[in-house]
DNA sequence: TTCCTTCTTTACGCAATTTTTACACCTATC
DNA sequence: GATAGGTGTAAAAATTGCGTAAAGAAGGAA
């Protein structure tokens, strides 16, 4: 099951099916909807009930996609995804030049519209997190202060173990590459030996999860690298 | 309907009714059209017009298909629609490798047409549309974070496996040749040894596809390649 | 020095992936 | 129908890559 669980998305669209095929899907996948039918009602339902997320019609019959898009970037920094008729190539260029975030040209698929939503709040999220504090299920870093912490406990770790986590913590979500990680951490040199790596990453997992032989956050791409998994809501 | 909309195409064809059945036919998508009824004005008009797309006949009467394409190559990369009769099967491979971007069969439909059409322009303009998320129908690749989704699941695929299906979303919609795939994958040697893509393919299939047997996104075009579908958006 | 922590090196078992091998299919042509 | 070319499946064997354990080496602090 898709994660838009307690966001809260705002729906500026005038036609009506539409409206209600987003209703439905997004519904579906756990997000709260609210909605508004032009340009009009679609900026005060902003500043009444402020959105997590907003998704928006370009062609409104009373304000137009452009003008939109920027009066809504005067009242929040809230993300914005466009969507735009086939005809409306160069408006979307424009709206997104006004300060959208992202677009999508209809038709388009649920799948695609959940993807989207989810790497734009993801995006957010990052930003806001970004206070020197990284957090992933159970295991917290706090990279000001270089303490790590798993389930409330603080764990030491050495200092290669640590830059080997903060490098990955910097892409979160992404796979690292073998030769990436060794650059960064050993330097030029051994770029073709992912053994220290299989060991480091052993004592990391050893340190950081319950069963190191199943890891939930430190993954392995066999043949590529490893991935800190990220936004593990916690149950 | 379709969007063609100030794209030039010119057509380089010397049968007379297949020239107007395009002309007809495209302009009614909205395309621009030239046309050219041999290879040395075909050559000519591409100086002259700068088209963003050429649909070229390989049986002209002057300049023959291989030779024509790289002709065309040496002057400029717009995207080669390669056209042929069955009897030209081994023409058409040729041309393909000598830098067409893809081929139709004749007879074809305006919608496959139109299709193909799309995909090439939009090829073009990917490197500026890439948020690193491709979608077509359930399938769903985040190519920033390297995971595969089906329906909603995260599919894991090997090395192999990712590498070919990220070349196949590269030239989304379009045809990748045999050797095109097999020289990206393993490098120049087994080049005539289709076999390892035939399982690989299979794999692919199995774990991509509904019923393996009927593949709606992995299509195999025989004695060519393979295709990806794309934009199966479903409303 | 001795103790301690950390990093490096070595060795080995296991799992995933790739390659090899073998065979069944489908379609078109003779 | 038989045959051949291109194709798809299924399973093995081989290879590669991964993870663990544990012992030696380097540095720092008491």
């Amino acid at each position: 099951m898709m994660d838009g669980r307690n966001s809260l998305v705002l729906v500026v669209e005038d036609d009506l099916q539409t409206r209600r095929f987003l209703k439905v899907n997004l519904g579906r996948c756990g997000w709260r909807i609210i909605e508004a039918e032009n340009g009009r009602a679609g900026l005060a339902r902003v500043k009444e009930e402020q959105p997590d997320l907003i998704i928006l019609d370009l062609g409104l019959p009373d304000i137009g996609g452009v003008v939109m898009v920027s009066r809504l970037r005067q009242l929040s920094d809230v993300p914005i995804l466009v969507l735009s008729a086939r005809s409306q190539e160069q408006d979307k260029i424009e709206a997104l030049e006004a300060g959208a975030d992202d677009y999508l040209t209809k038709p388009f698929s649920t799948g695609e519209l959940n993807a989207r939503l989810q790497a734009l709040l993801r995006r957010t999220m990052k930003a806001l997190t970004t206070d020197g504090v990284f957090v992933t299920g159970e295991l917290t870093v706090n990279l000001a202060e270089r303490k790590v912490f798993m389930a409330g406990d603080e764990i030491h770790l050495t200092p290669i173990e640590y830059r080997i986590l903060t490098l990955l913590i910097r892409y979160a979500g992404l796979v690292v590459t073998h030769s990436h990680l060794l650059k960064e951490i050993w330097g030029g040199e051994h770029l073709h030996d992912n053994h220290y790596l299989r060991i480091y990453m052993g004592h990391l997992r050893h340190k950081l999860e319950a069963n190191p032989a199943r890891p939930k956050y430190l993954l392995t791409e066999i043949g590529v690298g490893y991935r800190l998994v990220e936004n593990q809501a916690s149950t």
